[in-house]
DNA sequence: AAAATGACATGAG
DNA sequence: ACTCATGCCATTT
């Protein structure tokens, strides 16, 4: 992987979310270090903040906490969109948490990073 | 221009 | 196992 300006920062990031297969979930950390965690998984973060604006829509609601948690789930429309988003999916979801979290990781590093 | 904020991660106590 | 503290860096006030 190249250097990254902040602009193909943001494609990057946005690239590699999109690039999850449906069913498959991946984090914050991993997108991070898919990228050379040049800016740190914090980035990662806000980058999905401004994903609304971007097209083609970005599936945010596959990028979660380490532990599986879906944190980003109060900036969808409603409060449960984002489970019912990840359910519609095929992935159960509890609590807000990732059943198997661990099973259906997709890590960008091993697909496309390498 | 400086300070605060944020969809996180990691390490130490 | 849980809580506190630090690093990270772009965007906004």
């Amino acid at each position: 992987m190249p250097v990254i300006d902040r602009k193909d920062l943001y494609e990057a990031i946005y690239d590699i979310v999109r690039q999850v297969p449906r069913g498959r979930v991946t984090t914050y950390g991993h997108i991070a270090a898919a990228i050379g965690m040049k800016s740190g998984a914090r980035m990662v973060g806000y980058a999905m903040n401004h994903c609304h604006r971007i097209v083609p829509e970005v599936p945010a609601h596959r990028v979660l906490n380490r532990d599986g948690l879906l944190t980003g789930k109060a900036h969808f429309g409603t409060n449960d969109e984002m489970a019912i988003l990840l359910r519609n999916e095929g992935i159960n979801v509890t609590d807000d948490r990732v059943a198997d979290f661990r099973a259906l990781l997709w890590d960008p590093a091993r697909e496309i990073g390498i």
